[in-house]
DNA sequence: GAGCACTGC
């Protein structure tokens, strides 16, 4: 055995193993170089841990379960897939003897589906933990779950590089924590004086500039949040000011491997490698002394309200920051810049929001629901899921027909056999009915992994043109992808044939594997034996048009007008189709793709044309026929309609004017009126009165029960009043009042003259008017003609005053008062000499 | 008139 007991987590190594021995479960936090991915397993795997079953090691990454494999294996001096072995995707290195295997997160889960109690697995070891994928946090409810349950024997390490443990640890009920050291240098980290408004790139490039002119020697390692931030640094490190020569080098996911081993490449110059999370967590560089991070990340996030993605520009939190800054010191001492302030890092996030809170969750639950976990959302998690999101997961899961009234239906079992999200299972499942299986798994298998096709630069012609021969029909944008494979996989996956289209051979190769896969995977279900149906009369690809649009119905959209990209969804939601897709034509089309762009628009992509028949013929439960009463606001008329909607969305409408209903034309002629579609001309200044005396007096007398006027009493009255009616005109010309005295009982018209009189009896025997229509009700009247008044005219039974507008001879208003006895003692003698001298005709008193 | 980090069966 080559041993490797120098490594710091051997110190341990006796209390790992007591704590396995008495108990079966154990959080252990040790940092990157401790050595406990390769040391922990064997430590269990001598002492016996697992007895005479499997330790499996739990990898996020397929890369990394196959590397720390064969250096396990080397250490014991044994062949890879013999004592020690992996499993990942499309390789499968284990046998009859295997008794450590490091996996990736999801296969552990189809073995989970397989066998529901691991039978021959002894101990799980989760690695990585602090990472907090989707897939780690369900597979540690599951087994913590299984523990509980069938498995009390079945042991269980949770290994996390950061001393974060205690939520861990208290989630499986107080369990041992061990913490070991690691073997990294010190890192010196430094924060901004002060903001600097300056955009992230140019801040970037200057910190970059005073690394390299003060002499500190090593490669420098500079984070930023995308490609476009990438590609500004590098221009910006082109106008460095330093004597020194460097080599300037972009790293990021979407680089074909070649590109990306420059990062790791020995270099004359020294290196400044310009990258994005991904050299935070899944790629590390040796020899990096410096980091220059500018703190902000992209980060996918669910709206389970609207079943939509999006990717926010957000500032990442402490876990990451140390986490970068942890990359500067894996060799030597290092340093590390925060483009932040210290201020500013106190309002950071302490951690990141755990994968499954941000999530698409459709997957999870069905595979929970497989393992007879019917309540996702109460289930016993580490941090919960939104209930929300698990709402949505089930409500799609129902319309795919894997669940019925939350039981597991007998498509829902074969779809789980699918490797692939739901929708994409149920694709080939409908496919399997209309016979074209092959070509709804190349679909799945083509959005099973990264983009096939490059994205275009705005003014790259060349390969723009190239590019256009794959879109030979304006019906998918699943036939582009599928004509750009076949033309990968006739050019031999050639490298620079793929690349002058754009496309990305790395993947093409990889959808090639998938697709095999799941044609496999879709043989063994019996997917596969229906022969295609003869070609009908329809479009070409219509059998594989209408099993995409069983995958995605409820993504269906409406546009707007021929030509255009706005589109209507279901449940109220915009969309714009995206400028790329072929179906720029079609009136309805389903999107497989939904995402929202930070300025809150809705991005429709992935998109393939249907036809509105196809939808009533599969979704029939979905579909509601009414005849609604519609504003033509072009001809100024009522339309009633014959209108068939999907859920929500109206896929049909038919003019159906002999079924005209005269009661809903009218509330719909009112409807418009209240939306502001015409005037109404006989609305007028008495009909308001009217409007508000009885407010008035409701307000004033309550007891009285007066039915009130709001919006909806006076549409309700409108609507009375054109009754029968169909034209604008018509309703102009209209009598009113009577439908709003209806409104009222039988009698109250005339207790409301009594109550709130149109005009009160006035010096001389005449009247003054009272308007109602302002907050009180009010009248005009010549102030000289007020000494008359022995009390101050009111209303309502004497319960409110009138505001009388007291008005000088000249028509100028000179007060307002509500008590004209009060006024005449108070404020009267202020005025009186002023207004005598002005008009000394009028006897004032 | 517009846009995108990273994984995994």
């Amino acid at each position: 055995m080559r041993s490797s007991t120098t490594l710091p987590i051997w110190k341990i190594h006796d209390d790992i193993l007591r704590t396995l021995s008495g108990g079966n479960r154990l959080v252990l936090v040790a940092p990157t170089g401790s050595g406990k991915t390769t040391q922990v397993p064997q430590m269990l795997l001598d002492k016996g841990i697992a007895g005479a079953k499997m330790i499996v090691v739990l990898q996020p990454r397929r890369l990394a379960a196959r590397t720390v494999a064969t250096r396990v294996a080397w250490e014991r001096e044994g062949k890879l897939g013999a004592e020690v072995g992996y499993q990942i995707r499309f390789d499968d290195h284990t046998s009859v003897g295997t008794r450590i295997c490091f996996v990736t997160e999801g296969i552990l889960l189809r073995w989970l589906q397989d066998d529901r109690t691991l039978a021959n697995i002894g101990a799980v070891i989760f690695d990585e933990f602090h990472e907090r994928n989707l897939l780690s946090d369900v597979a540690l409810a599951l087994v913590k779950h299984l523990q509980k349950t069938q498995r009390p024997d079945l042991a269980i390490v949770v290994m996390s590089a950061t001393l974060d443990a205690e939520p861990v640890a208290a989630y499986l009920d107080g369990c041992p924590v061990l913490i070991s050291e690691g073997k990294s240098f010190p890192v010196e980290v430094s924060y901004l004086k002060m903001p600097d408004q300056r955009p992230i790139t140019v801040q970037a490039a200057d910190a970059v500039e005073r690394i390299i002119n003060d002499d500190a020697p090593g490669d420098i390692l500079v984070f930023m949040p995308g490609r476009g931030e990438i590609s500004g640094t590098l221009d910006a490190l082109r106008g460095l000011r330093t004597l020194e020569r460097v080599a300037c080098i972009p790293l990021h996911g979407e680089l074909e491997p070649q590109e990306q081993d420059r990062a790791f490449a020995p270099n004359p110059l020294r290196k400044v490698i310009v990258a994005t999370n991904v050299a935070e967590t899944s790629i590390t560089i040796d020899g990096i002394r410096h980091v220059v991070d500018g703190g902000i990340a992209r980060v996918a996030r669910y709206d389970a309200e609207r079943g939509i993605g999006t990717l926010l520009l957000e500032p990442i939190s402490w876990a990451s920051a140390d986490q970068r800054r942890g990359r500067a010191g894996r060799t030597a001492p290092g340093t590390c810049h925060r483009l932040w302030t210290v201020i500013g890092h106190k309002d950071r996030e302490e951690r990141n929001t755990p994968e499954i809170q941000r999530s698409d969750l459709a997957e999870v639950v069905l595979l929970l629901h497989s393992l007879g976990i019917r309540e996702a959302a109460t289930f016993d998690w580490l941090d919960k899921p939104d209930l929300q999101a698990v709402v949505r997961a089930e409500r799609l899961l129902t319309m795919l027909g894997a669940l019925r009234d939350k039981d597991l239906t007998s498509i829902g079992h074969r779809m789980l056999r699918l490797p692939m999200h739901p929708r994409y299972s149920r694709m080939l499942i409908e496919a399997s009915q209309r016979g074209c299986v092959r070509d709804a798994a190349l679909c799945a298998a083509l959005v099973s992994g990264r983009d096939l096709l490059a994205r275009l630069d705005r003014d790259d012609v060349q390969t723009k043109a190239a590019r256009e021969i794959f879109e030979d029909s304006a019906d998918s944008d699943f036939i582009t992808l599928m004509r750009t494979y076949d033309f990968a996989k006739a050019n031999g996956f050639s490298f620079d044939r793929c690349r002058s289209c754009g496309i990305n051979v790395q993947v093409a190769r990889q959808v090639e594997q998938t697709f095999q896969q799941i044609l496999n995977a879709a043989h063994q279900q019996h997917l596969y034996e229906r022969e295609p149906l003869p070609a009908g009369p329809g479009k070409p690809f219509e059998a594989l048009l209408r099993c995409i649009m069983a995958g995605f119905a409820d993504q269906l959209a409406k546009r707007r007008s021929p030509g255009k990209t706005e589109c209507d969804l279901t449940d109220q939601r915009v969309g714009l189709l995206v400028r790329e897709s072929v179906v720029q034509h079609a009136l309805f089309f389903v999107a497989a793709n939904l995402r929202e762009t930070p300025s809150g628009q809705t991005l429709l992509s992935l998109a393939t044309a249907v036809e509105p028949a196809w939808i009533a013929e599969m979704f029939p439960q979905h579909l509601g026929t009414s005849i609604e009463h519609l504003f033509d606001a072009q001809n100024k008329r009522v339309a009633a309609m014959r209108l068939v909607r999907y859920r929500d969305l109206v896929i049909e409408e038919k003019s159906q004017q002999r079924e005209l209903d005269p009661i809903a034309s009218g509330r719909c002629l009112a409807e418009a009126h209240h939306a502001g579609a015409f005037d109404l001309p006989l609305f007028d200044h008495r009909l308001k009165q009217f409007i508000a005396r009885v407010n008035f007096v409701q307000s004033t007398l309550p007891e009285l029960e007066f039915a009130p006027f709001d919006d909806t009493a006076v549409t309700a009255c409108l609507s009375r009043a054109f009754n029968g009616l169909t034209l604008v005109k018509e309703a102009q010309a209209a009598p009113l009042i009577h439908a709003f005295h209806q409104h009222l009982d039988k009698g109250m018209v005339g207790w409301l003259d009594e109550l709130a009189p149109l005009a009160l009896p006035w010096h001389g025997g005449g009247t003054i008017k009272i308007n109602y229509t302002s907050d009180t009700p009010e009248a005009q009247v010549k102030l000289q003609e007020c000494f008359a008044l022995k009390k101050h005219p009111t209303l309502c039974e004497g319960r409110l005053p009138v505001f009388l507008s007291l008005h000088t001879p000249d028509g100028k208003r000179l007060a307002t008062t509500a008590d004209w006895p009060a006024f005449m003692t108070r404020e009267w003698p202020k005025h009186r000499q002023a207004v005598a001298k002005k008009f000394p005709s009028v006897l004032w008193r």
